[in-house]
DNA sequence: GCCGTTTTCGGCCCGACTGTTTTCAGTCG
């Protein structure tokens, strides 16, 4: 994607510059880069209509540079950088433990310039007794060091039973606490967790916090003070935890779901109404006001509240304020499940099925399947719960030939063998004329990017698409699902289960769909549509 | 670098923690 090309390009910059001491350059072309990673519209449109200059964060100067790099791919002030420091300074700042400062005297004092010569220089004994060099950061420089950057996103899902598994080995210490719960990304439902935030509530703050650093799945403790501690899981993914007074938890909540970009302007708000708003509270004319509660941080600014899933400062302070919210997503429970593959017997899915509250389940037709005869409604333990058969195919000329058009209740298009998905060559006039719900599903197979996806035909051709939740990660990024909502494309949420407990994911589904700014009209419920049969 | 319903100049979030310090700078989130 051109956005996110541009977006790495202004963070090496903001790097270079750090590098340099600039104070606040670095932070503009941060802010810069994270708003055009969330650009969904086509840059070169912006730039025709001469909007650039319209988004937030970007300037005159900037304007220019992006120009620049949208007509030679190039961006000279980087280059220039460049030339002006060795690439692996860059790498010895981004270490573990080292920021710009450090990463410049080591360059300029000692003439070290990449992750390697600074182990050498460790070991040839050339960082001791340099001022500010103790025994214990020449230690953790060598540690980092060797470890490198490295720093991996995981995958939502994974992120998810990693924090609720913390929550329940946390829980089974017997350690007092009022109460504890997530934030950061993982709250916000990003497709892609860094490290997750622990915030919790104790009498005894210091005994929870020894607790936590002492769990089984901990390898090592990074830090540990009296309100907050980070640790290293055996896994690799870090952890922080950080214990607040209860009076103050739903501003400490606000302010460690982040994002950083929207609380920035959330405070920004608050400043112009002569408050000020912190981790602990809302501070009015010097005395602070605690907020307990979350809703209270937006309640004081006039706002509704806005839901983790939509505080990427992308838009949604606004339309918070003008009223334009997508509904929020505890007015609509996810009724179906469309994407279901199985050889086994039908019962305990529907019997999970009804456990999470589907009323719909839709089982894709393969050699092998239950059959489901004429059984579509399943009456028994109460609740109906209505079987649906699905058909699986490419999307191409070709195949749409071959479906059962009579037998099948809906139709899932996914891309061919070699990841292509080319909607032009659908026939989606056969698709139309037979009445037939489709959705484009397996997303995450598309190669090489999503970008080309041609939203106006999906439109048109009444296609849906499906917003997974696989085992490890989720099909579709939210900015793709806010493209196609945007651009009328159906929603069909999936918890792509491979197990019938996998079911329970279809809530993490419609999270993430939300994420995506998709409101109930959004989403694609079959009871609400006549299906043919 | 960006930004402005007091500003086109002078601000730019800020608190916790650590290591190396005799009072603070650097890093992190």
């Amino acid at each position: 994607m051109v956005n996110e090309e541009l977006a790495s390009k202004l963070y090496e910059i903001a790097d270079l510059l750090d590098l340099d001491g600039e104070r606040f350059k670095p932070e503009a072309y941060r802010r810069a880069a994270r708003v055009l990673e969330q650009t969904v519209e086509d840059l070169e449109l912006i730039r025709r209509e001469h909007r650039l200059g319209s988004i937030p964060g970007i300037g005159e100067a900037l304007t220019k540079k992006i120009e620049e790099y949208l007509d030679t791919g190039k961006i000279g002030y980087l280059d220039k950088l460049r030339t002006a420091h060795p690439s692996g300074v860059v790498k010895l700042m981004r270490l573990e433990g080292l920021g710009p400062k450090t990463a410049r005297r080591l360059w300029l004092e000692l003439g070290v310039a990449s992750p390697t010569e600074l182990i050498h220089a460790i070991d040839e004994g050339r960082l001791s007794g340099v001022k500010g060099f103790g025994t214990k950061r020449i230690a953790q420089f060598r540690e980092a060091a060797i470890k490198g950057p490295n720093r991996e996103r995981i995958g939502l899902p994974v992120a998810q039973a990693v924090a609720d598994q913390l929550l329940k080995d946390l829980a089974d210490t017997g350690v007092s606490y009022d109460r504890l719960t997530y934030a950061g990304s993982l709250r916000r439902r990003r497709e892609t967790v860094g490290d997750l935030d622990l915030l919790a509530t104790s009498p005894k703050p210091a005994a929870l916090i020894d607790a936590f650093v002492k769990l089984p799945s901990v390898e090592s403790v990074k830090m540990s003070g009296d309100t907050k501690a980070t640790v290293l899981l055996k896994s690799g993914l870090q952890v922080d935890l950080r214990v607040v007074a209860p009076e103050s938890f739903g501003a400490a909540l606000q302010y460690f779901t982040g994002s950083k970009d929207h609380n920035i302007q959330i405070r920004t708000m608050a400043l112009e109404r002569n408050l000020s708003i912190n981790e602990y509270g809302i501070t009015r004319h010097g005395t602070l006001v605690r907020a307990k509660e979350e809703a209270e941080v937006y309640s004081v600014l006039d706002l509704p509240y806005i839901r983790p899933e939509l505080r990427e400062n992308s838009g949604e302070i606004e339309a918070a304020h003008s009223g334009e919210l997508p509904d929020q997503p505890d007015s609509f429970l996810p009724s179906a499940e469309l994407h279901i593959h199985t050889s086994g017997a039908l019962e305990p899915w529907l019997e999970a099925g009804r456990n999470v509250g589907l009323d719909t389940l839709g089982f894709v037709l393969t050699p092998g399947a239950p059959d489901l005869g004429g059984a579509r409604v399943s009456r028994s333990n109460g609740t109906p719960i209505h079987a649906l058969r699905g058909w699986e195919v490419e999307a191409s000329i070709q195949s749409s030939r071959e479906i059962p058009w009579t037998e099948i209740d809906y139709l899932l298009l996914r891309p061919d063998a070699s990841g292509a998905l080319d909607l032009e060559v659908l026939d989606s006039t056969a698709i139309s004329e037979h009445r037939v719900p489709a959705f484009i599903v397996h997303l995450e197979e598309l190669r090489p990017s999503p970008s080309k996806i041609r939203w106006d035909l999906m439109s048109q051709a009444s296609l849906g698409l499906e917003v997974g939740v696989m085992d490890d990660r989720v099909t579709c990024e939210s900015s793709l699902v806010r493209k196609a909502v945007t651009s009328g494309v159906r929603i069909m949420i999936s918890s792509r289960p491979l197990r019938t407990q996998d079911l329970r994911r279809i809530m993490l589904a419609r999270d993430l769909a939300y994420r995506g700014w998709a409101g109930r009209q959004d989403f694609y419920d079959p009871s609400h549509t006549s299906l043919p049969g």
